[in-house]
RNA sequence: UGGGGCGUCGCCAAGUGGUAAGGCAUCGGCCUUUGGAGCCGACAUUCGCAGGUUCGAAUCCUGCCGCCCCAGCCA
C-alpha cells in the first residue's frame, strides 16, 4: 500500500471513468496543458497543471505541454521560456511532446479548405463594426451577412488570396457558417481566420492570416489525440461549437471539460491585472515575492511540493470560489516544518549585556538543526556577554500572559543560559537602548539546573558575531479578501494596495548564515519560515525573504487584550 | 427580458434515494528549552427557498430566489 490517502474524487474523473466504463477513447486518457505565451504562470496555473499532469498519470496516460500561440501580437519566447521553467520546477515532465498551435498552422488551413468546400465556411467582408452589429444582441438574433451565399469557389479564391496577402489587415475574414439566430453568440458564424500582418516568435512572417482561438484549440486536441480537454468555466458557451468544428470535419472528437479557476483571498488572479502591477512598478516584476505568478512563489520561498499538495486540496469543481489565503500558507508551512533547518536571526535588535559574564569569554552552544529531523544534526552557536535579542521580547511593563522579559523577570535564551533582567538603560529621549541582565551559570543548557521551569524562552545573537543581513518581511498584496471590492466609484482594486505588504530590515542573523546560498529555505526560530532571495545580495551579506511567518499564538492573545478592555 | 452554468458549516469540498466524509479556519485542553511542531476534544438534526413524490430526499419532480459567464477579427 504507497499511498494511504484517500484520493479525492472529482467531477472530471467521474466523466472519465464513464468514459473509461463505455470505451469511447478506449480507455485511453491524454490530456493537455495549453498556455497562452502572454505572461507568467500564476499559482492558479499550477492547479491546471497539477490537474492535467495529475489526471494523466492517474490514468496511466499523457499530458502534453501544448502553447497556444495564435495571437503574435501578444505572445513571445520570453513567455515560453519561463513557462517550461515554471512547469519544470513544479516537477512535471512533458517528455518529447513540447507543442504549439502553430505547428498545425498548415493543417489548420487545410481543414478550413475543407469547410470552404463543404459550403461551411465563408470569406466576409464587413469590418468589425459591421460584424458587431450583425451578430445581434443577448436578447435579438443575428441577421446573415451579405456575403454569406458565397459560391464554394469563389470563397476558396478569396480564402487563398487572403493567406497570398492581396488584402489588408482586417479587411476580410473566413467565418464558420453556422446559424445566425442562435442563442449561443458563439454560434453566430464564429470568424476562423483574421488578417494579421504581425512577426510569430516561431513562424516569423510565414503567414498572414491567422486562426483564432475557437477554430484552433479543438483541432490542435484532436490532431494530438486529446481525450479530455480541461478549461475554465468561461468556455462552456464555446463547447458546442468545439464539437461542431470537429464534427464537420469528421476528426478525432474530444471530450471538453470546464472547472472553475482558482481564486485566492488578498490577491488577484488575472493576467490583466498582474501585468497592471507590473507595468506601473507597484511591484518589482513577474517574480516579485508577492506576485501570486509561480516565479514570485518561488522567490518568497515556496516550495514545489507545497503547491501540488495546494491544487490537491483546494479540489476541483463546477462552484466558483475563493480559497483563503490561510490553506496556503497551512501548506508551506507543513512542508518546511519538516524541512527547513532552524536558526538564530534577530529582526529588530535590543543589546543586552550579561554583566557578571566574564567579558573575554566565549562559549559555544550546541543548537539542534531541525527538531523534527534527527538527521539534521546540530550545530555551534557562539555566545557571548553581549547579545541582541528581539526587541519586542522585552516590555518594561507587560501585559498579562507576556511570558517573556521583564524587569526582574528571568527569561531561558535557547540553548543557552537564564537571565534575568537588573536593570534598563534608556537615552535621553527615554527609549530603551540597552539591558542589563545577569546569568545563572548552573543553567547552561543540558545542565541539571536547566531544567528549572521558566516562562519564556528566547531567541538571541551573539553581538561580536552576529552578521547583518537585509531581510524582507512581506504581507499580502492586498489588505481586503476580495481585492475587486471598492468603497467608492471609480475605484479599481489597486484602491486596496496592502501599504506594508513590503517592510525591509537589517537584522542580526547567526554567523552560520554568512554563506547561506539563495533558495536555501531556513526558520529564523519564534519568527517564521525564510529563504535566500536569489536576486539581491552578495556574497557573504545574504537578503532573506520572509516566505510565511510562525503560527502566533501571542499575537493573538494579545491582539485580544487590546482590543477587549 | 436570450443562452449557458452554479448554490452542502466562516472558506473549500465529498455525497448521485437509506438517514451529512475530510481539509483549512475557529474555540477549548494536554505537551513543549520555538507562545512553533505534536496530541486530544468541540464545531451543519441539516444541504438557497417553497411545495410535491416516497416507508425514507442534499440526492427525484414543480415553482421561485440569488450569484457567475457570453454581444473581441483576445484566450
Amino acid at each position: 500500500m504507497a499511498n494511504m490517502e484517500t484520493v479525492q474524487s472529482n467531477f472530471i474523473k467521474q466523466i472519465i471513468n464513464e468514459h473509461n466504463a463505455s470505451g469511447r477513447y478506449g480507455g485511453r486518457v491524454h490530456t493537455r496543458f495549453p498556455p497562452e505565451p502572454n505572461g507568467y504562470l500564476h499559482i492558479g496555473h499550477a492547479k491546471s497543471i497539477c490537474l492535467n499532469f495529475g489526471i494523466a498519470e492517474e490514468y496511466g496516460g499523457k499530458c502534453n505541454l501544448r502553447f497556444d500561440d495564435t495571437n503574435p501580437v501578444k505572445e513571445n519566447v520570453e513567455y515560453v521560456d519561463s513557462i517550461k521553467e515554471d512547469i519544470r520546477w513544479l516537477g512535471f515532465d512533458w517528455e518529447d511532446r513540447e507543442f504549439y498551435a502553430s505547428d498545425y498552422f498548415e493543417t489548420l488551413y487545410e481543414y478550413a479548405v475543407k469547410l470552404i468546400r463543404d459550403g461551411k465556411a465563408y470569406v466576409c467582408e464587413l469590418t468589425g463594426e459591421e460584424i458587431r452589429a450583425y451578430r445581434g444582441t443577448l436578447t435579438e438574433t443575428g441577421r446573415n451577412s451579405p456575403y454569406r451565399d458565397r459560391s464554394v469557389e469563389e470563397n476558396f479564391d478569396l480564402f487563398q488570396r487572403m493567406r497570398a496577402g492581396d488584402y489588408p489587415d482586417g479587411s476580410r475574414t473566413l467565418r464558420a457558417k453556422i446559424d445566425m439566430a442562435s442563442p449561443n453568440l458563439n454560434m453566430r458564424d464564429p470568424i476562423m481566420y483574421r488578417i494579421l500582418r504581425a512577426h510569430h516568435h516561431r513562424t516569423g512572417d510565414a503567414w498572414c492570416i491567422y486562426p483564432t482561438y475557437d477554430w484552433a484549440h479543438g483541432q490542435s486536441d484532436s490532431i494530438e489525440g486529446i481525450t479530455h480537454s480541461i478549461c475554465t468555466l468561461e468556455f462552456e458557451d464555446h463547447r458546442p461549437l468545439y464539437d461542431w468544428y470537429v464534427t464537420q470535419l469528421e476528426i478525432h472528437h474530444p471530450r471538453q471539460i470546464e472547472f472553475a479557476r482558482l481564486n485566492i483571498t488578498c490577491t488577484v488572479m488575472s493576467k490583466r491585472k498582474l501585468l497592471r502591477l507590473v507595468q506601473e512598478g507597484i511591484v518589482d516584476g513577474w517574480d516579485d515575492p508577492r506576485m501570486p505568478t509561480i516565479s514570485g512563489l518561488r522567490r518568497r520561498g515556496y516550495t514545489p511540493g507545497s503547491l501540488r499538495d495546494f491544487s490537491d486540496r483546494v479540489g476541483v469543481a463546477k462552484k466558483e470560489s475563493t480559497i483563503d489565503m490561510a490553506l496556503l500558507e497551512h501548506c508551506i508551512r507543513e512542508d518546511l516544518n519538516a524541512h527547513a533547518l532552524r536558526v538564530m536571526a534577530v529582526l529588530d535588535p535590543l543589546k543586552v549585556v550579561i554583566t557578571n559574564y566574564p567579558a573575554s569569554e566565549i562559549e559555544e552552544m550546541e543548537a539542534v538543526n531541525n527538531p523534527e529531523d534527527a538527521t539534521a544534526g546540530s550545530r555551534a552557536v557562539p555566545f557571548s556577554r553581549e547579545l541582541y535579542i528581539e526587541r519586542e521580547d522585552f516590555m518594561e511593563d507587560p501585559p498579562k500572559k507576556f511570558f517573556r522579559l521583564a524587569p526582574g523577570r528571568e527569561v531561558r535564551l535557547r540553548y543557552a543560559y537564564i537571565i534575568r533582567c537588573e536593570e534598563v538603560i534608556k537615552d535621553a529621549e527615554g527609549n530603551i537602548v540597552e539591558l542589563h541582565c545577569t546569568y545563572d551559570s548552573e543553567t547552561r543548557s543540558g545542565l541539571p539546573q536547566a531544567n528549572r521551569k521558566v516562562k519564556g524562552t528566547l531567541h538571541w545573537v551573539s553581538a561580536p558575531h552576529a552578521v547583518d543581513a537585509e531581510v524582507r518581511l512581506y504581507e499580502q498584496l492586498f489588505d481586503r479578501e476580495h481585492p475587486e471590492t471598492t468603497d467608492e466609484e471609480g475605484q479599481d482594486f489597486l484602491a486596496n494596495l496592502n501599504p506594508a505588504s513590503l517592510q525591509i530590515v537589517q537584522a542580526k542573523v547567526e554567523p552560520s548564515l554568512a554563506s547561506a546560498m539563495a533558495g536555501t529555505h531556513f526558520q529564523f526560530e519564534r519568527k517564521g519560515y525564510f529563504t535566500v532571495d536569489s536576486r539581491y545580495g552578495k556574497k557573504g551579506a545574504p537578503v532573506f525573504n520572509r516566505t510565511v511567518t510562525l503560527r502566533d499564538t501571542w499575537a493573538k492573545i494579545h491582539k485580544g487584550q487590546k482590543t477587549t478592555p
